[in-house]
DNA sequence: GCCGTTTTCGGCCCGACTGTTTTCAGTCG
C-alpha cells in the first residue's frame, strides 16, 4: 500500500465519522493526517519499519496503530467497520451542492434513503418538509443540486476556467465600480482542476459592484447574493463566487480567500502563537489592526516570507528553513516534445519554431511521434532521416535560435523503444513515451518503462502516467521504481504542461525533486498556441517548490546539449 | 485524534449565507 492510498483511507475515515456526528477535531485530525502523508516525499511503509511514523507531525499514537496495520496487512479493521456502518450512497450523497453529511445522515435515519435516485424521488413526493430542518426551500434545493450534480461532474480543467475568470475580472474592471479585483481561491493557486472560481473585489460601494457582476456576460442563474458575496451559475455550469470588501481589506481578504483552507488554519496557529488574530478583514493584536497594504505586507505582519499562491497547500510553507527559491514564470528558456505537421501537429515546424522564438525562447526539441503510433501518423526510419535534413535547412534561418532534432519514440510493450538505435542516435534527445497497452499490470509496467530509462539513447520520459484529467486514470505503475530507475542512469522526466495532463503532477514532482532526478517542463505542443501550455507547467512546477537547477530547460543550450550527451 | 517554552487536559480558525428558526445549525470556503 503506498502513501496516496494510505492517505485516501484516512481521508475516507474522517468522511465517514463526520456522518457518525463526531467530534469535528476527530474529523480534522484524520484529514490532517492524510494531508500529511499526502506530501510526504519518503515512502511511509520505510517510516513504519523505522518506527518513526510518529515523528511526522499530525501523526499521533492512534494514526501510528492505523497506519501500521494498514502497512502490514494491507487492510483496517476500523475502517471496514465504518464503511459496513454507512451505506455508500449515502456518502456520495454530499457530492450534492449545499447537501452535506448532516443532512444526509438525517435523511437516511429517518426515511431509510440511501441513494441519490432514493433522495430525488423523496424530494418531489414531498416527503422531506416534515423532518427537523428541512423545509420547503430545502427540498427545492435538494432537486436542483441533484440534476446539476447530474449534469455536472464539478470540476473544471486550469485552461478552461482562467480564461472565463480573467474576462470577468476585465468586466469588472471596465465597469470603474471596483479599486483592486483579483482571482482568488484554487485557481489562483493554479491547482490541476477546479470546482469553481472565486473572484475578490475592493470597492466602496458592493452593491454597485454586485450589480455589474450579475449582469456580466455569460451569468446564466444568481444562486446567492449577500451584502458582500454574490454566487452566479455560467451558462457552462460554472459558479462563481465574488467577495467585495473595502479596500484597505483587500490584502487580508485576498490572502484569506485564495487559501487552502489547510494553508489558512495554519497561518492562524502561526498568528494566535503571536497573539495575534487573523479573519478575512484584518490582522488584530487585541482591538488593534496591523496595517498591510498588500500581501507581502500580510505575511512580513506574521513573521513569514511571502508565500507565493501555488505554495499555500500546509505542506510545509510555514517553515522559513525549508523555502525554496522557485522556478519563475520567465524561467524557460527553451522548450522540448512539440509536434508539427509531420506527424499528428497542425504547424509546420518553421511555424512552430517562430512561434518558439517569439515567446523569447531560445531553442525548440521537435519530438513528432514515432512510427508505432500510427494513429499520429508517426514517422519511420526514413522520414525521421528527411525530417533532419529539414531541420538542418530551417536552422540556417536564425542567429539567436535553434531546432533540436527529436523523436517522441513509443515505448513498446517490450520497453524497448520504437525506431533502430542507429537512427536514435542520430538524434539530439529522445522522448520515451508509452502510447499503448495501458491495460498491463504494475509490475510488467513499470518493468517496461524502467528497461526503456535504461536504454542508451533514451532521454527523457514523456508524461510518465499516461492520465488525462477529468478522463481517464493512469496506467498502473510503481512511480517510486521509476523514479529511482531515472536516477540510477540520470534521464530526465518530464513536467508534461499539457493541462489535461499535467503528468508528473506536483506532488510526484516534488518527489523527483527530492530524489535529485532533473526534469524537464514541456508544452506538448500540437500547435503554436500550445507552447503557451508552458505556464500550466510552471505553476505546476511552482506548487511543487522546484527551483530553476531542477530543471531541464532553464539552461542556456550549451549546457542542456551537454547534459543530454552525458 | 493531536498537541504542549504557562498546559498530559482542554483546547483545537473564522466568518458569510441560507433556511429554518425565535437564537441556531448546517454548509461552504
Amino acid at each position: 500500500m503506498n502513501n496516496g492510498q494510505i492517505a485516501q483511507v484516512l481521508d475516507s475515515i474522517g468522511e465517514l465519522l463526520e456522518f457518525k456526528d463526531e467530534n469535528p477535531f476527530k474529523v480534522r485530525a484524520y484529514h490532517n493526517a492524510a494531508r500529511a502523508i499526502e506530501s510526504l516525499t519518503v515512502d511511509l511503509a520505510d517510516v513504519c519499519r523505522d518506527k518513526k511514523l510518529g515523528d511526522i507531525p499530525g501523526i499521533g499514537k492512534a494514526m501510528e496503530e492505523k497506519i501500521t496495520e494498514l502497512i502490514t496487512t494491507g487492510k483496517l479493521g476500523f475502517y471496514e467497520e465504518l464503511r459496513k456502518e454507512i451505506p455508500e450512497g449515502v456518502v456520495a450523497m454530499v457530492s450534492i451542492p449545499s447537501f452535506g453529511p448532516k443532512k444526509a445522515r438525517v435523511v437516511w435515519k429517518e426515511l431509510g434513503i440511501t441513494t441519490i435516485a432514493d433522495l430525488r424521488k423523496a424530494c418531489q413526493e414531498n416527503k422531506l418538509s416534515g423532518l427537523k430542518g428541512f423545509g420547503e426551500k430545502t427540498q427545492q434545493k435538494i432537486l436542483k443540486g441533484i440534476e446539476f450534480h447530474e449534469q455536472h461532474v464539478g470540476q473544471y480543467l486550469l485552461n478552461d476556467a482562467m480564461p472565463v475568470a480573467k474576462s470577468l475580472i476585465a468586466w469588472l474592471e471596465a465597469s470603474k465600480t471596483v479599486h483592486r479585483v483579483s482571482i482568488a481561491g484554487s485557481l489562483r493557486r493554479w491547482k490541476e482542476t477546479v470546482r469553481d472560481i472565486d473572484l475578490l473585489a475592493s470597492a466602496t460601494d458592493a452593491a454597485k459592484v454586485m450589480d455589474v457582476f450579475v449582469k456580466a456576460p455569460g451569468v446564466a442563474e444568481v444562486i446567492g447574493r449577500g451584502d458582500t458575496k454574490t454566487s452566479v451559475r455560467l451558462a457552462s455550469g460554472m459558479q462563481v463566487d465574488l467577495r467585495v470588501v473595502t479596500d484597505p481589506q483587500f490584502p487580508y481578504a485576498l490572502a484569506y480567500f485564495t487559501g487552502s483552507k489547510e494553508h489558512n488554519v495554519a497561518i492562524r496557529q502561526v498568528a494566535q502563537k503571536q497573539g495575534l488574530k487573523v479573519n478575512e478583514y484584518g490582522i488584530t493584536r487585541g482591538s488593534t489592526l496591523i496595517e498591510c497594504k498588500d500581501e507581502v505586507e500580510f505575511y512580513k505582519a506574521l513573521g513569514l516570507p511571502y508565500v507565493p499562491p501555488e505554495m499555500r497547500e500546509n505542506t510545509g510553507e510555514l517553515d522559513p528553513k525549508k523555502f525554496p527559491q522557485l522556478i519563475d514564470y520567465k524561467s524557460l528558456k527553451g522548450v522540448f516534445h512539440t509536434h508539427s505537421t509531420w506527424s499528428d501537429g497542425t504547424a509546420e515546424i518553421e511555424a512552430m519554431a517562430e512561434k518558439a522564438r517569439s515567446m523569447g525562447l531560445r531553442y525548440m526539441g521537435l519530438s513528432d511521434h514515432s512510427k508505432a503510433a500510427a494513429y499520429a501518423n508517426g514517422m519511420d526510419e526514413a522520414r525521421l532521416a528527411k525530417q533532419m535534413k529539414e531541420i538542418d535547412r530551417l536552422n540556417k534561418k536564425w542567429k539567436d535560435f535553434r531546432i533540436l532534432k527529436g523523436l517522441e519514440c513509443d515505448i513498446l510493450p517490450s520497453g524497448d523503444l520504437d525506431l533502430s538505435p542507429d537512427i536514435l542516435g542520430q538524434l539530439e534527445f529522445v522522448i520515451g513515451s508509452i502510447h499503448s497497452r495501458f491495460d498491463m499490470p504494475e509490475k510488467e509496467m513499470t518493468e517496461r518503462v524502467c528497461k526503456a530509462i535504461a536504454n542508451e539513447h533514451f532521454d527523457i520520459l514523456g508524461h510518465a502516467t499516461g492520465r488525462l484529467l477529468l478522463s481517464r486514470e493512469g496506467y498502473k505503475l510503481d512511480l517510486g521504481r521509476v523514479l529511482e530507475a531515472a536516477k540510477q542512469h540520470r534521464k530526465i522526466v518530464e513536467l508534461n504542461a499539457y493541462p489535461n495532463r499535467l503528468d508528473l503532477d506536483w506532488i510526484h514532482c516534488r518527489r523527483a525533486k527530492d530524489l535529485g532526478v532533473m526534469m524537464s517542463i514541456n508544452p506538448d505542443a500540437h500547435s503554436t498556441s500550445d507552447l503557451e501550455n508552458i505556464e500550466y507547467g510552471i505553476a505546476t512546477a511552482r506548487r511543487a517548490w522546484l527551483e530553476e537547477k531542477d530543471v531541464l530547460n532553464t539552461r542556456d543550450l550549451d549546457e542542456v546539449l551537454e547534459i543530454l550527451n552525458g
